[in-house]
DNA sequence: GTACAAGAGACAAAAACGATCTTTTGGGTT
DNA sequence: AACCCAAAAGATCGTTTTTGTCTCTTGTAC
């Protein structure tokens, strides 16, 4: 019920990212130390976050990370699920098969419920708005 | 992100005894099977649950459990926090060294509505409504 | 072509999850 | 008192997930 590490440093690196000059690319490892999180730990997380298109990357000398977008225009919700995957209450809500006999299930409603909720909170918090 | 099967068995154990005669002990071998739960971890799950006051238990021949209080008095919230620990969106609300150093997180305040909507949902449903 | 930095994949320790089993305690019945 | 019955308590245990690390490869700039 709860972030793990991968999505507390995956929000610690792209809020860096959003403080920094828009295009400015950034080594990991200035990342990582800065917000204090393992190195090659945080490589890989943004090595996904790339793959994703939240970030664009660029190799060898020079190269580096940086947002892909201004910072405004990225959710903490888009951070939060590139990483952790998509936000769920419960499992019977992906997997009607993880329902009791059956499967008609009333609690399933409230579940919904709690996920739009908290998909619509971190839906209007942009990286951007972390910054201050 | 998303409940474990400790918090979805707990769920349809409760169901399961809101829907009995009040005051009535059920074995927890009874519930096991008909909401289709492993009876030795609905057993434990259910002493973890007696413990806390949300059901009462009788040992011995004709011994069982039964809800503590009326179905109508016991929310979802009180279940799965018996069972999964206090809804916490992030380890940094609780533990303030799991921020970055000197911690003055900007999410902060993120995590503190997430909590505040979830479990505010989840206060708002209680037992005898998830028995239709 | 060489140095540099990200990409990709294998590996591994530690913690959490998902149970199971045995023994003990307490309540009812004969 | 002896005896069953069922929950309480505690030990154990395999699997999965988390939380990393390490090495090697690929691409880029100079």
């Amino acid at each position: 019920m709860g972030l793990t590490r991968k999505g507390e440093y995956a929000i610690r690196g792209m809020v860096y990212l959003a403080r920094q000059e828009p295009g400015k690319l950034i080594l990991v490892n200035e990342i990582a130390e800065t917000v204090d999180v393992p190195q090659s730990f945080l490589a890989k997380i943004f090595q996904g976050l790339t793959r994703l298109g939240l970030v664009r990357s660029s190799r060898g000398a020079g190269g580096g990370f940086a947002l892909a977008r201004p910072a405004s225009e990225i959710s903490l919700r888009e951070v939060i699920e590139a990483v952790e995957g998509p936000i769920c209450a419960n499992r019977c809500v992906i997997d009607a098969s993880f329902c009791g006999r059956g499967g008609n299930c009333t609690v399933h409603p409230v579940w919904h419920r709690v996920q739009d909720q908290v998909r619509s909170i971190l839906d209007d918090v942009s990286l951007a708005e972390l910054c201050d």
